[in-house]
DNA sequence: CATGAATGAGTATTCATTCAT
DNA sequence: AATGAATGAATACTCATTCAT
């Protein structure tokens, strides 16, 4: 890596404008029309500039990167885990992507675009595959402790609830059901079918 | 020179050879990496030659789309639906999408790839976004078949449950569960979360 | 030359079509805008077939120029000069290209061009310039005339006045005088120019 | 390579070196020869420096089509009008016109060229009418104020003999009457034609 | 005669990257 | 740090011409 583990350095003030100009640009054209110049038109300098700060376009796509991962640990971090029953926990991972694509839509779009790219780019795998992994591990963890606790069906597998439950979440991006009122009929049916039947009895699912 | 087929070949024949081409380059390199030179040489013709079949990029990329909406239809309407019971109807669709998964692989990326680029090129988009729509419709329906005679939970939201479905087969591409015991133990516990108690009695879900 | 003295073939009446379209092409975009597959479009016949006509584009030009050269002796030959009195000739030529002017303006437009492109292409300059050297020929003739019987100035240079006269035709079709009415009185301007005193007291120029 | 000037130029200079460049090669291989590559080459610098100053083809031509109003102007201004007898100011452009065709008759091809072009690019059009327009006028003017004061014919249109010295000058351009004798002898037709008597007997018209 | 298919050599334009200042 | 100017290597597309049938 030639970046320190967690932040980009002080003085990048430039490179945190450059990855945001690079993000804001991905949505809005996909990776294929991503261009330097244009970057450095958003962020107000010239492109010999950029490449004063990012030397290639290939470090530039890891600096967004970088700034990908950095901004999806922060958020999965920001709710605390312990204590929490299972059930609430994991309508807080289900509040949180909500909330993305109302207030952040283009983190979701930028991570489909680059995870897309994963598959060409083992430059990009590299920091898309830790992430899903640990999200698919998140999940996990929740259902796990939902079925020990009995909020979840006994014979839920955690494991592959979790490509369940976040299945449903890409497919609510893929499908776009951007109106809140879809993307909730559809969480409703994910936990009717991954909560015990005790758990039904006691809450409104 | 990669000319061993023939010279002199009718449109449609070419144009069938060209989406073939086209559509294996989008799986190597995505649709940022597709290059018209690249096709020809695939195809063991010359450039001026791939214009003369198709006009412009665009077009080609039309082509694509359309070729890969014919395989998905002929794919989608191979198995009758009628009489068959819905547990076996499900199964049917998830059994071929596994083996689209192991056999045509590049299928699946390649539509992939054009649902997100549909996002930023209308003409794809009018032909990736019926045929979602057509997918979740046939999963909907025999979810709604099954919830009629029982199969399925009485308390399931077709609808909503058709994206858990989907969405299993959609992480199941985006976390490349290739293994087919992955696979398996992932829509196994699709079933467990969408059969009714009476199936779970009478059969190993 | 490739063609015998006069006529194209008898059975061409491709070649004939071909050369009319090669000048309504010519007309609307300009000898740069002349393609040979537009040509062939508008004959209703494919390129290779045009192509067995005609060997090569520069052939074509030929055609066009040696079409153009017909055209032209036919106009030029149309009217007898003997017998008739100097301004009276004058007047026909003048009118003669008046009317080109209204009923078959291509003619001139493709001239035009044709003269400009004989300055870079050799075979080209063959053909148009014994035309204007003709068309000088045949003005400086009648002025001649007209000195010799006291119709025109008697100082009047018939070289140079016929230079005179044709000057205004191009300056009619370089300014765009489409109007009659203008181009009525620059003619009459011309021929108070070059008239002598007795002629102007006998005509009403 | 044909870099002796230097590197790293100002835009204002290449651009005018561009402009050279193009107006040169339209003079040899009329505007259906010019190739940007080639413009490139004589500037000595690379096709993709040409695009940086110069970003379309249709730019360029609108920057030759600007460069030669400028030296159109430019030339037309060089003499004062006001004071001098108007058969001295019509000589005056009678000879400006015989020297730029002797010491800059590129000016005079380029112009033609881009008055053929005009007639079907709207853009050229935009510069070269009212160039054309600002000639006739003062080229009218002139013989309007020597019709005032006697120079000129009493039944001289300037409107309309302003095209007859027009016309002489395009004829000259047209027949290529490079030879000077032969220029004179025409306009001195042209000013026998349009002189008064009294002129006539006064001066050696 | 006619044509569908094929092609070599261009043709303007683009883009990431580099250089001189 | 920053920038105007420069460039090599592409990139989609064009066009006159040829070939096989």
């Amino acid at each position: 890596m030639t970046h320190p583990p967690s932040k980009y350095q002080p003085t990048d003030d430039r490179k945190r404008a450059i990855a945001a100009a690079a993000r804001s640009l991905i949505v809005e054209k996909g990776f294929e029309g991503l261009r330097t110049r244009e970057i450095a038109d958003r962020v107000g300098i010239n492109i010999a500039t950029l490449h004063y700060h990012i030397p290639t376009k290939e470090a530039l796509i890891e600096l967004v990167a970088q700034s990908m991962k950095d901004d999806f640990m922060a958020q999965s971090m920001r709710h605390p885990r312990t204590g929490l029953p299972p059930l609430e926990q994991l309508q807080i991972k289900v509040d949180q992507h909500r909330e993305t694509r109302r207030d952040n839509p283009e983190l979701l779009l930028v991570m489909e675009e680059m995870g897309r790219r994963a598959r060409h780019d083992e430059s990009i795998a590299r920091y898309i595959n830790p992430m899903r992994a640990f999200w698919h591990q998140q999940v996990a963890d929740i259902l796990e402790a939902g079925v020990a606790d009995g909020t979840f069906r006994a014979d839920l597998d955690p494991w592959a609830g979790a490509y369940m439950v976040i299945g449903v979440m890409l497919a609510s991006s893929v499908f776009r059901l951007d109106d809140p009122e879809a993307l909730d009929r559809a969480v409703s049916e994910l936990l009717r079918a991954i909560v015990s039947d005790r758990t039904k009895e006691h809450s409104n699912v």
